[in-house]
DNA sequence: CGGCTGATGATCT
DNA sequence: GATCATCAGCCGG
């Protein structure tokens, strides 16, 4: 493990990997931070999707609609989307500008801001608080008035450093699609509690 | 724990 | 009109 950092700065564009892949493997152990009047929620990110393009599985796979197009403004914005008729889910996008390329963030490990997060979430244990895209979108308080914001640069929403060393990663199939189900672009921190889907995938 | 199902509305065809 | 990058609640083992 080693010392948790209080303070962290915020990941310049420059230092993001190029590609979906590269990037949603990056981005765990990174911090998501939500700045709001009524204080700090932060977040270790545990778990991402890669959707990369020529995917059929993901939003951007048609080109660029109204809804999707914050997936093609380069690497480090938020795309988030509403699904199901209840959620919303949050992602980064990844590719150069005009390309689409997505990385869904599925769970983050709290960090800060976690009463915030359970008056968001009542009932929700520690472990459950963020641990699904639904459930982390809903803790963090994170719907469309997000979309398409700068995520390298300190506003409301930005992605920071790690605050302690990330463990290992694995690798397994993608949650809750039908197309492409057989590529191996889901990625979680290992042994981590906070990672959602079912124990099989979480090897 | 794992499997199943209904809820619910924006989006695109 | 179909689909959907989900979840909580319920059931059985």
């Amino acid at each position: 493990m080693g010392a948790i950092r209080a303070e962290y700065r915020c990941l310049r564009r420059a230092e993001l990997p190029v590609g979906t892949i590269a990037l949603a493997r990056y981005l765990i152990g990174k911090t998501l931070v939500h700045d709001a009047p009524e204080g700090r929620r932060s977040g270790r990110i545990v778990e991402t999707e890669a959707y990369v393009p020529g995917d059929a599985a993901a939003h951007h796979f048609r080109g660029m609609t109204p809804r999707n197009r914050s997936m093609f403004l380069g690497r480090g914005h938020a795309y988030v989307y509403f699904i199901y008729g209840v959620w919303y889910a949050l992602n980064v996008s990844a590719e150069a500008k005009g390309v689409g390329g997505g990385i869904l963030l599925r769970a983050v490990e709290p960090l800060r801001g976690i009463a915030l997060m359970q008056a968001r979430r009542p009932g929700a244990t520690l472990e459950n608080l963020a641990r699904g895209p639904g459930r982390l979108a809903t803790a963090f308080d994170i719907d469309r008035r997000f979309d398409g914001i700068d995520l390298c640069k300190k506003g409301p929403l930005w992605l920071g450093e790690a605050v302690r060393p990330t463990g290992a990663i694995g690798a397994s199939v993608r949650i809750g699609i039908t197309l492409e189900a057989h590529r191996l672009q889901r990625y979680y921190e290992r042994n981590n509690p906070f990672v959602s889907g079912p124990k099989r995938l979480n090897i």
